[in-house]
DNA sequence: GATGACGATATTGTATACAAATGGTCCGCG
DNA sequence: CGCGGACCATTTGTATACAATATCGTCATC
């Protein structure tokens, strides 16, 4: 699975993280072949890829679609998610060395430099949050936790959440980034875990708030 | 992916399970297909899925092998999966109706049937274990939580933990189901949520003492 | 004798053609 | 006018052929 199918991959990905394909678009996967300028073999790959992701779901009959999240799945997603990265912070904390957590300090200089401008630069938020996320996750050195939590974190909702965020809403996620670092410093997994969990619960509200 | 791929599928994952294709075995489609009678395409949506499940785990460069796992990777499997059963059985505590705990008192009453005997019936043993455990996640209704279970609940680790459970490992397992019943009758989410708790780390532990 | 390059071989990736199944529509019947 | 069944279009499933790529063995050279 390589150029064709890794093409397909981030060209339907792209599709549906823009809007174009909106949550309970039907995708067919000969037109996507069309889209990608590529045969339906490496489509149907990209698109077992992207539903074991949760970016598309399968219908009674083999059918997909866009996934499209109610409010219970999202409820869900946050609450799952709070809990495992509670759980990484907490064994990250237990492992953070000095160039880990110097990397982590330029991320949320980043983040602060994207929220501390009179218009928020929501990208270079999105791009660093996540850079910053995941150092968390790989200093917690687990394989499957990093897995598992990659198909919980749904980049469409992260993205909706922050697009619905305020200029406080940003600098108090900004805040909060700085507060897990003291944790870190200080190699206190239970601080962490505390305040990665308010972290993600804070974030579900944020969103639940604004999708209603 | 119906008739083909869904035998594919079986046969493969029984070929892991039995032991026939031991950990770390090289797996080619082509050998699997003319093994399955069927061309390689449903082989390689089957291999998809067991890929997913983490049955075969994929090299370097997309070569397949039996999944093997070390150690750490075992240990992060039953954190993660206690963390999460019991996230499902404090959920399900608020949840259970009648009909479904008499389903899972008749799947303990088959349990106990299958431990009670001269001989252990492992097989019985595993099949109403299953059941079990499959009610207290269907009842929890989270189906996100479920997809996420479903990959860590590594069956080949389940069965080769019971395989080396003694007689008193299976009774003392009967038991702890017994216990979770009487949460879920009480409809205490926290009682359920200790109780799944060392029911998932002690299995760990009779795991882990065989195995390491 | 060790090491590196080259080529044969095995394995996966892709495209296409065809089969099966699903969904929708239209016509006939009650 | 409502309902049911059969037909047709659309979509997914499967097989096969071919292309690209990686692995491994061999041979030459240092």
């Amino acid at each position: 699975m390589s150029r064709a199918a890794d093409h397909a991959y981030a060209e339907i990905r792209s599709l549906i993280l823009s809007g174009d394909a909106p949550p309970g678009a039907a995708l067919t996967e000969e037109q996507l072949a069309d889209l990608c300028g590529v045969s339906r073999t490496p489509v149907r790959d990209a698109l077992r890829r992207l539903e074991v992701e949760l970016y598309v779901v399968r219908s009674d009959s083999q059918r997909l679609f866009v996934a499209d999240w109610s409010r219970e799945d999202v409820d869900e997603m946050f609450t799952l998610r709070g809990m495992l990265e509670a759980h990484a912070a907490a064994r990250a904390a237990k492992r953070f060395d000095v160039g880990a957590l110097n990397a982590l300090r330029d991320c949320n200089g980043a983040i602060e430099d994207a929220v501390s401008g009179p218009t928020p630069d929501i990208a270079g938020f999105l791009d660093a949050n996540r850079a910053f996320h995941r150092i968390i996750v790989d200093t917690a050195q687990s394989p499957r936790l990093a897995a598992t939590l990659a198909t919980l974190v749904e980049q469409p909702v992260v993205r909706r959440t922050a697009l619905h965020y305020g200029r406080d809403q940003l600098q108090r996620s900004a805040r909060e980034h700085g507060e897990l670092i003291a944790a870190f410093e200080a190699r206190d997994a239970d601080w962490a875990h505390g305040v990665m969990t308010g972290h993600i619960r804070r974030a579900f509200h944020a969103f639940a708030s604004h999708a209603g």
